[in-house]
DNA sequence: TCGTGGTTACAAAAAGGTGCGTAATTTACT
DNA sequence: AGTAAATTACGCACCTTTTTGTAACCACGA
């Protein structure tokens, strides 16, 4: 029972985004259409549960596009919508950023106690 | 037993950043320094369990330093490090998307069904 | 005794994995 | 010809694992 709409965007972004699979999937899906077991097979760890659940969040939350074909052995297909294309940027932006901060000056793992007095 | 390095920059942040607290956490933080008690005042729904092992996240990670002085009852103080602040505009720039997302067009909620055919 | 910023142990809740069932048709085997 | 098996994208039930909450405890000094 979590609130759908919280009062900061962030926030919402954040429920959406937060996990493993959410930006892996977009970083597949970015490759252009795929299907169910295509997504398995790009990322094999993840459980057909798992993977219905995060693409349906998607799904709702308009990032992704589902497209059901009639038939026999049925097939459905996922895409980013536009604005899944979208946010793909942002989310490099992220990325880089974070390898800036990595790279970045004095990770002082060296004490494990910190200690600083003004 | 997750493997703390992954092959790919998001994956990694999004490890640091998942769940509700971080944004919020760095949302009260980006108003300047504050008390451990000031962010529980800031955010009462967290539980001090979570609000210390977040804090300890985010420290881990660079984006959070703590200063510790010494004393009667003890003091500790909270702020964002420069990388931190870097990241705010890149949270911002999530939140701006996605209120156009939210906003954006035809979010068709009117048919439970969706079927295509090429 | 209270307030600060924690830690630890235990319990509850949430997330996630596994395996089975289903549809409707093609292909494979006998 | 008749039967069986495979395929695809799931849903559902059950069970395990992980995360989070709760409460108690700690030190120190006012």
């Amino acid at each position: 029972m979590k609130d759908l709409v919280s009062r900061c965007p962030i926030e919402e972004v954040m429920q959406i985004m937060s996990g493993r699979w959410p930006t892996l999937l977009i970083y597949y899906l970015k490759q252009g259409t795929k299907r169910f077991s295509d997504l398995r097979r790009d990322n094999p760890t993840i459980s057909h549960k798992m993977l219905t659940l995060e693409l349906r969040k998607l799904e709702d939350a308009g990032i992704v596009e589902r497209t059901e074909f009639e038939g026999y052995p049925l097939r459905v297909e996922y895409d980013l919508t536009s604005a899944g294309l979208k946010l793909v940027p942002l989310l490099d932006a992220l990325g880089n950023w974070w390898e800036t901060v990595e790279a970045g000056p004095a990770h002082a793992s060296t004490s494990p106690v910190k200690l600083s007095q003004k």
